[in-house]
DNA sequence: GATGAATGAGAATTCATTCAT
DNA sequence: AATGAATGAATTCTCATTCAT
């Protein structure tokens, strides 16, 4: 159906206008011209500004966690998966810069609420089971999920958002070496002196 | 004179309302009622609401400087002193939920410019001048100081969220496990097998 | 479509408040409530309260051009012309004595720029024209433009506003005294012993 | 007194400002700060803003009226005398664009009341009654006064403005030029043919 | 008299949302 | 479904005026 096609370029122009402008910088007028729809078109697919938020952040992280799977193959041992998804994480970043800042913008404002939480949740099992298994198996350090996506996740995400900055240069020298050094903390033995 | 008092209020009430409402959900009469002045009285103490935000975000980042460094010995070793920083910090951010939730927002908004990006270095500057020198003497792996500081003060930073939010408990064991795997992040053999 | 109603009604609106109280006595507001339309609506029209007085102004002025040329025939004699013209900006003046008032507060006011004096000279050109070609042809003094209009439009506008203000009533009789004493101004002789 | 010199640096910080920013683009503490006094003071000597515009208003009429009538004999033939009054008031207005420009501002705003009209009536009355002397003993033609003024006081204005706006240049010539057109305007067989 | 911090009513303007077409 | 003119509540900010010192 068309309908999807209209919708979609709404959520497109929401994302180039609110990662460039901000969600309050960003009306839905200036949402609808972008798009080249009436105004008024925007409510026949979103009943609100701020549903239309939370259904373009939740675009957002499907495509990210789609695009952070690629190629990694469910059967490979976690520390070459591992490899992989940083690097497809940190490249995500770099090849859309726009999605990281708004999906910052939007995690950290009152938008963000529990329903966007428990949904981010499902969206991220994929990612997370095998660190899971991993863990009972010995081959990485137990430790509380959220614990674990602090040092893995949250790690790439701020090294990403300094390159975008300008701080630091990711090259894959850097993007290896970053890798490993996660790796490293996560793995039984690195605290051993 | 009484002038600091009735600033203080304000700021103060920013702070609550922000970190509960976000900024474009906190309007500057929000403001002037929970500080208990008229609304044209915050005018005179700041030229705008963006400077109101920047003030208060400058105020709490000196704040949180003052408090990581405390206890802090310039002579100590870099280890040890690390330990407290690490300590510090968490305790800082579990004391002052409001800020930590206050900072995040305006970080990751537009009203953080350059300007705002060039005093929280000058700030930072003590903090990171220890590194710098455990860098040069061996002591600690050498890595570019964005790198450094996503490795210690951004996972700091996010493991503090996620206690807020209820996912993790940071008491004294896990804080000390996790600074012992930072630290261990920066050690010269971390990656070693 | 209707569009041009609400737009004319908001101009009819201001020029009515703003005639009786000023351009800082007179709020957006008042003129959309006068106008029957919500406030926000003013702004579909026009960019901001200065461009609607801009417009309000220039609108005038055309109107007055336009009455003011009524029955002229490019052919006549400037001084039969001059009466017949002399005559339309009294009448003109005294039909619409809000024009008038709304007229000279803006044009005296900082609202009165550089592009508003373009735009009058461009508009006041047919009225000019006849005048320059009189000069050329010695039918009448040889005077800089803006000394004419002095002796003409300003006096016409000067006579009229004491009119409104009840100091002279500018009857038939007086019309044809003053058009006499201004032309006779204008005629090469007039300075003769 | 001092009295009365913290009044006249009001007034004076009044006329500068208001001359360049219009009324309402001058607040009571941009006044207050460019005569040196607190905020509170002004009021001490002005029971409103209003008022102080007013009052400013009637001084600067005063100080014009002064300055036209210098070396004005009340002896001399009308003619002569109108030739220095003219003179007169054209330099007034050179040597005092400030003054011109805050009055027109005043004249043509809803400050001008029935009041200020009265006060300057009284102001003009020494300027007006050689005229009414002429016009009985028929040395010049018996018009209105209103008519007379529009021919005189008007007209200068006029030209001033033009020339403060850059349309002109009154030199001695053109000042002559002019005197000469208005006085034959004046004189009773101006209109012969 | 002098001060200037405090006030709060009021201004221009924005914008999410509605609804008649 | 699509439109976009209309709305009016809400926002930031200004400023004449007051009053405790």
């Amino acid at each position: 159906m068309m309908m999807t096609q209209k919708r979609d370029d709404i959520l497109a122009a929401a994302q180039r206008l609110v990662s460039q402008h901000g969600f309050h910088g960003t009306s839905m007028s200036m949402i609808a011209a972008e798009a080249g729809v009436g105004a008024g078109t925007i409510y026949n697919y979103f009943p609100s500004k701020d549903d239309l938020m939370r259904a373009l952040f939740m675009m957002i992280k499907q495509d990210f966690m789609q695009k952070v799977m690629a190629g990694v193959s469910p059967d490979a041992p976690l520390q070459e998966s591992f490899g992989l998804m940083w690097a497809n994480i940190i490249h995500y970043y770099l090849d859309f810069p726009d999605q990281i800042t708004f999906a910052q913008q939007f995690h950290h404002s009152p938008y963000f609420d529990r329903a966007c939480e428990e949904m981010m949740n499902t969206l991220l099992a994929p990612l997370v089971v095998p660190f899971e298994k991993a863990m009972s198996a010995g081959v990485i350090r137990p430790l509380p999920l959220p614990v674990l996506e602090t040092f893995t996740l949250d790690v790439a995400t701020s090294l990403a958002r300094r390159h975008i900055k300008g701080e630091i240069i990711l090259d894959d020298t850097l993007i290896n070496l970053t890798a490993a050094l996660c790796w490293s903390t996560l793995s039984p033995d690195s605290t051993r002196k």
